[in-house]
DNA sequence: TTGCGTGCAAAGGTTTTGCATGGCA
DNA sequence: TGCCATGCAAAACCTTTGCACGCAA
């Protein structure tokens, strides 16, 4: 779709940096057009999407939709996420909407699993997992 | 939300009777109206929306969207898909778009480490796991 | 008869697109 | 200077809501 970027815009520019500020936070359009219109520098929506939808095209960042409900959100996952060193999961209760990082070597074996048995690489900053929180399951 | 059904309309029969016609299937709100705009039969868009709702909420139909793009997507699971005895696994290729559907005992050990380890109740059928197919990891 | 279900129309929220202008290399 | 990037406005989409009417039990 939007393949190769040229030029760096100070938008861009000012995106990234952003986006390197708040590791591991969960940012959505609206979160990074808030943030500049508090600061005075401006950057337009439109912009916003169209460089967010870049950076995951060059795989630096990662797009994800929380239970198909509300806006994307962005995460800043670096320049060699495709190197399965930093495979944080994710875990979202269905019921109260917490979000749970996981980072857990036993969770590899999955992607071990899928790869060698099904032929399938698992890309695991783009995966969540859905289900009950321990909170939510005991109210059950 | 919508908790509890307590009428069996025409057009609540008629959803179901097609959900149980399509099995495996990933249905769309506009999949479900079409359908029955090309039998004669129509059911407004709401009614459909707010059933699929119900459906959903009664845990016998399953809603996921597919890479956070596009409507979301229905399925009929059954009466007992909380008994984890239908393990279904959906892996999604990010780049073709390939559906996967993945019914392994493997990947129940998931379940049990995530219940385990992290207090985490996953719902196998609400999941999609997001990457590579064999073919698309070829090519890149 | 009661109150849930239906469906139209409208609103709401998110994302995309057209197009003229701006700015990087 | 040549293109890509920007940003406004508008459109496109998907979903939800308000409200009057219909219908199952």
């Amino acid at each position: 779709m939007n393949r190769k970027t040229q030029y760096m815009t100070r938008q861009r520019e000012q995106l990234i940096e952003f986006l390197l500020a708040v590791p591991g936070k969960h940012i959505t359009v609206n979160d990074v057009c808030e943030h500049f219109r508090n600061n005075g520098d401006e950057i337009g929506q439109t912009t916003v999407y169209r460089q967010l939808d870049k950076l995951v095209d060059e795989g630096v960042v990662n797009k994800y939709t929380l239970d198909g409900v509300g806006p994307a959100c962005f995460e800043y996952v670096g320049k060699d996420s495709h190197v399965a060193k930093n495979s944080c999961f994710h875990c979202k209760c269905v019921r109260c909407g917490r979000l749970i990082h996981l980072q857990c070597s036993e969770l590899d074996g999955i992607q071990r699993h899928l790869y060698e048995h099904h032929g399938f690489s698992l890309n695991p900053m783009r995966t969540v997992f859905y289900g009950l929180c321990s909170d939510c399951a005991e109210r059950e």
